[in-house]
RNA sequence: GCCCCCAUCGUCUAGAGGCCUAGGACAACACCCUUUCACGGUGUAGACAGCGAUUCGAAUUCGCUUGGGGGUACCA
C-alpha cells in the first residue's frame, strides 16, 4: 500500500475549535500510527470571511497541542501551495475536464430563479434538487444570456456521473468509523463547483486538492457525510484514486446543542487563555469517543497513537464536558516539575508584587498552593494572602465564625506571645505547633479549632495552604502583626 | 418538509450472542487519613430508550417507534 497521507483542512474564519483540534488529533494519530504523514491546509476560498489572524491562530494552537504538521503553508512540501487561495491557478483546468467531459455545465439561472425554485420544492414538500434546467443550454442561448449581462455559474452533473461509474442511482462507500454508507444520488442536485465570479466551491476544491496532494484518507467530522457522495463522484469523474473516508461524530455541548461561545471556551486558544494546559485538552479530547485499551486514560499523545485504532472510535455523538476536563487539568498541574509551573504561574500572579518573596520562599509557595488547583488562573486567588505584609484581608465569615470566638482570641494571644520566642524555619514551627496545639488540647479546645484561628488572622481565609510553611514563608514579623491585628 | 447519521450510568466509555446479577473514568454522596483546605484511600448510588422479531439464549442481529445530531447554499 501507499504511503498513508491525511490533512487537517480548518478554515481561518475563527480561532481554531476544540472540534477541529480533535479532528487534527485524529488525523495526527492516524498517521503516526500508520507511519504516515501529516498535512496542513488552509482553506481560505472565502475571502469574506477569512483572516490571516486566524490563520496564525490556527498554526499556534496546532503547535501549542503537539500537532505538528509534515507539509503545510508554512513548511512547505512536494505538493504545495497549501493555502487554498494560492491554489486559484490550478482549479479551472480541472473545470475545464468536466465540462469537456460532459460531467459540468455552465448554469445562468439567477439567485430569484434558484430561490423560486426552492420554495416550490418546499411547498411541494419534496427534498430540493436543482432543476437542471440550464443543463441542455444551446451556443445560441448561452450566448444570449451572456450578452445579459449573465456570468454563469459551474454545475457538476451528479446523473452523468453517477451513470458513467455506478450501476445503480444508490452510491455507496466504506467508512473508516461508521462502515457502510449510502446514498440515493437522484436527491443530490447539481451543486455548483465554480462560482460565478470565478472561485472554486469547497466540494470542488477539496476534491483537486486531496487529489493533488495524494490523500489517502480523509478523516473529519460527520457533518461532511452529505459532501462525501459529491466529492466521490468528482474524483471518479477526473479519474482520480478515491481516498477513503472516515467520518467522526460531533462534540456537543452539555445542553446537546451545538458547543458556542456561551457554553464557555470554544477555541483552543480560549482554553489557554483560562488556564488550560494544552497536554490536559488534547488528552481529554482524544478520550472524546475513543478508549484506551488499557483502560488507562492519562497519557501523552504520543502514547496514545500507538494505541490508536481508527476503527474503534465511537460513531456517536460526544458532550463536551468541563467537569472530566478540569479532572485531567489538574492532574497534568501535578505532574508538572515544579520549574516549570513556576514560570507558568507567573504569567497569572502579574498583580502582586513578586519581589517581596525571594525565589525559595516562591517556589515553596508553589509547592504549597498546587494541589488543588484545576486551572492555573486558580492560583491568583489562592495565593493572594501570601502578599502584602502586614496586611491582609479578613473575610467577613472568617471574622465572625472563627475570629469573634473568645477561645480564639484565647488562642492568637498566646502564639504571639509564645510566637515571639521561635525560630522561624518551617522544621521548628512545626514542632512548636504542635506542642502549641496540644496545650489547647488540654484545655478542651480541638487542635482543629487552634489551627482554625491561626489561619484566620494570618491569611484571613478559613481554606488554604499547609499552614506551618505559610507562616515559614511569610515570616515572623508579618504573621506576629497580623495575629495582632485580630485580638480585641 | 425531505435526506443521512447516531442511541449502555448525569457525562466519556468497555462490551463485536452465552464470560454481564453490564466493567472503568469524571461528577455526586458517605466514610477514612489529616493541624485547615486539598491530595489520597475505601465504599455507595447510578445505564443497556421503547416495542416487536430471530435464537435454546440478545446490551450485542433485524424491523418499527421515539429521541438526539447533521445535511439540505454561487459557506467551508
Amino acid at each position: 500500500m501507499s504511503e498513508v497521507r491525511v490533512r487537517i483542512a480548518p478554515s481561518p474564519s475563527g480561532n481554531l475549535h476544540v472540534g477541529t483540534a480533535r479532528t487534527a488529533l485524529f488525523n495526527y494519530l492516524f498517521a503516526k500510527k500508520n507511519n504516515g504523514k501529516f498535512v496542513l491546509r488552509i482553506e481560505d476560498t472565502d475571502a469574506e470571511r477569512t483572516s490571516q489572524e486566524y490563520v496564525d491562530n490556527i498554526f499556534d494552537s496546532l503547535k501549542a497541542l503537539g500537532l505538528n504538521w509534515d507539509e503545510g503553508p508554512d513548511v512547505g512540501g512536494e505538493y504545495g501551495p497549501y493555502t487554498q487561495s494560492e491554489r486559484f491557478d490550478i482549479y479551472p483546468k480541472y473545470i475545464q475536464e468536466l465540462l469537456d467531459k460532459g460531467f459540468a455545465y455552465e448554469c445562468f439561472c439567477t439567485p430569484e430563479e434558484l430561490e423560486a425554485e426552492k420554495e416550490e420544492a418546499t411547498a411541494n414538500k419534496k427534498a430540493y434538487v436543482y432543476s437542471k434546467k440550464c443543463e441542455n443550454l444551446t451556443e445560441e442561448e448561452k450566448a444570449q444570456l451572456r450578452a445579459e449581462g449573465r456570468k454563469p455559474a459551474i454545475r457538476f452533473n451528479i446523473a452523468k456521473a453517477q451513470k458513467a461509474f455506478h450501476e445503480s442511482s444508490i452510491l455507496k462507500f466504506d467508512d473508516l468509523v461508521k462502515g457502510e454508507l449510502q446514498m440515493d444520488t437522484n436527491l443530490i442536485g447539481d451543486f455548483v463547483i465554480m462560482k460565478s465570479n470565478g472561485a472554486p466551491t469547497y466540494n470542488y476544491a477539496v476534491v483537486i486538492d486531496d487529489a493533488l496532494m495524494k490523500i489517502t484518507h480523509v478523516i473529519r467530522g460527520e457533518d461532511h457525510i452529505s459532501n462525501t457522495y459529491k466529492q466521490i463522484l468528482i474524483f471518479e469523474a477526473l479519474g482520480f484514486d478515491v481516498p477513503r473516508f472516515g467520518h467522526l461524530g460531533m462534540i456537543l455541548a452539555p445542553d446537546r446543542s451545538k458547543l458556542s461561545k456561551r457554553h464557555g471556551a470554544t477555541a483552543v486558544s480560549d482554553f489557554v487563555e483560562q488556564g488550560y494546559l494544552t497536554e490536559a485538552l488534547v488528552n481529554f479530547v482524544a478520550l472524546l469517543g475513543w478508549a484506551p485499551s488499557d483502560g488507562e486514560e492519562v497519557k501523552p499523545v504520543e502514547k496514545i497513537a500507538e494505541d490508536f485504532r481508527i476503527g474503534e472510535i465511537s460513531s456517536s455523538n460526544s458532550i463536551f464536558e468541563y467537569d472530566k476536563l478540569k479532572w485531567m487539568n489538574s492532574h497534568y498541574i501535578k505532574a508538572l516539575p515544579i520549574a516549570t509551573l513556576k514560570e507558568i504561574l507567573k504569567k497569572y500572579l502579574t498583580k502582586y508584587n513578586l519581589t517581596e518573596l525571594s525565589d525559595e520562599q516562591y517556589t515553596r509557595m508553589v509547592e504549597i498552593t498546587r494541589e488543588p488547583l484545576t486551572l492555573l488562573s486558580d492560583i491568583t486567588e489562592a495565593v493572594s494572602y501570601f502578599f502584602g505584609g502586614k496586611n491582609v484581608d479578613i473575610e467577613e465569615e472568617v471574622q465572625t465564625t472563627v475570629l469573634d470566638l473568645p477561645e480564639s482570641q484565647d488562642i492568637l494571644k498566646a502564639f504571639v506571645e509564645q510566637g515571639e520566642g521561635w525560630e522561624w524555619t518551617e522544621h521548628n514551627l512545626h514542632e512548636k505547633l504542635d506542642a502549641f496545639r496540644g496545650e489547647f488540647k488540654e484545655k478542651g479546645i480541638k487542635p482543629k479549632a487552634t489551627m482554625w484561628a491561626i489561619r484566620g488572622a494570618i491569611t484571613g481565609r478559613t481554606r488554604g495552604a499547609d499552614m506551618t510553611a505559610t507562616l515559614a514563608i511569610l515570616g515572623k514579623e508579618n504573621c506576629l502583626e497580623r495575629a495582632k491585628k485580630s485580638i480585641k
